[in-house]
DNA sequence: ATAATAACAGAACAGGTGTTCAGTGTCAAG
DNA sequence: CTTGACACTGAACACCTGTTCTGTTATTAT
């Protein structure tokens, strides 16, 4: 993960070599990237490729001829990328990331379209401890969630709660003056909170258990 | 489309083509080709691929380093259908498919290719009722099975329990002639059959939860 | 057996391809 | 002004890669 905003032809290389890829099926090389963008020096190309790793949007094979992936999508329209932007823990707010595209995870979970929908909003936490069991949620299962400040009624959301300081996912409802917070297992209690106390940071949208990570 | 059937060589080459697609998403060169098929000659590669072409197995892009496409209709080369045979109830046996290919169900669910592996005994189920809430596994939820007929220990498995009559999910040992089935929420304690009672019916792998089916 | 065809081996060639290096210009900080 | 970082140029090098050629071996038909 490296600072730093693309320059104008990084973003047009990194869309060429999108492109490219959509229609031919394997990468361009350093020259046919020149040749489409204007960079006379494969130099230059090359220089530009290294940034564009540095920012972790593509991965390169040394001294491999169309070395080029891309890493963002396993480059699949059916594929969503959703990067996987750290742990969830009880005791700490959920790590929500600011902006969509300004930064680069180096890792990323790769969903199915039809299971997650085109949310540009989505992203993952894997979750660590038991905290979270009253969701139905376990140790080692990973988190899909849409950025959002607010949440509708019923929504699973991950909420911190100002006076304990921890985020729990349970089920919002406002409802008169207070919100209730119900968990996921129907067999236990729902707390109730007033409304200053509580902080939607994001809606959870789908929840996946790898049950052995070979 | 011609006619004429693959060597053996020719099978290992364009299993070798879609593997290594798969995991650089680059195609590879003639000489890795033979490289991995124990060809030493580049023209023999090359022969056999214009074969393969003849075939309509591959598409070749002349004078282009890894100029291979392959024409595979199917679906992406990352995504595994998994077939949604039926739904999943404590009060009946899961409905374990009996032969991979041999039924054709009416809904697929499709996962990316790293979350699953690439096995081809793979079906899921659409759990019903909260009765599978000590696995932590809720109504709604999909959850991904391997048809298999034993259980290693640790193993989360469907279980089918002949006096009771019912299908439970649980973690499975064998441990000095009995068997323990352990809940999946650490809050819950075991319970213990006799190994004549339990009967496994496939080991789960993953666990999809959508909470907002659009 | 003989001939024809398919499949393969090895080598060589021309061009493609990633890499590297010595410079050039720009621009902001010291 | 000087310095240094940054983006870039042009050229050269060494290896990679697809192609082609000649020749050999195996298989099949006549």
């Amino acid at each position: 993960m490296v600072k730093g905003k693309m320059s104008k032809r990084q973003q047009q290389m990194i869309t060429f070599i999108r492109d490219f890829l959509g229609d031919n099926n394997y990468p361009p090389t350093i020259r046919e990237i020149g040749r489409a963008c204007q960079i006379s020096s494969t130099s230059v190309v090359n220089y530009n490729l290294n940034k564009l790793e540095d920012y972790g949007l593509i991965h390169r094979n040394l001294r491999v001829s169309r070395g080029i992936q891309i890493s963002d999508t396993q480059h699949s329209p059916n594929l969503v990328p959703i990067p996987l932007v750290g742990r969830i823990f009880a005791s700490k707010p959920v790590p929500v990331p600011d902006a969509p595209s300004s930064f680069a995870p180096d890792e990323y979970i790769s969903l199915a379209r039809d299971l997650v929908g085109d949310s540009a909003d989505l992203f993952a936490l894997e979750v660590s401890g038991d905290s979270m069991i009253d969701a139905m949620i376990g140790d080692g299962d990973v988190v899909v969630m849409k950025r959002q400040i607010e949440a509708r009624n019923g929504d699973l959301a991950a909420i911190w709660l100002n006076d304990r300081e921890e985020t729990t996912l349970k089920h919002f409802f406002l409802e008169k003056g207070r919100v209730r917070l119900q968990p996921a297992n129907p067999t236990m209690h729902p707390i109730y909170e007033k409304p200053e106390n509580v902080q939607v940071q994001g809606k959870v949208v789908l929840v996946v258990r790898q049950i052995n990570k070979a």
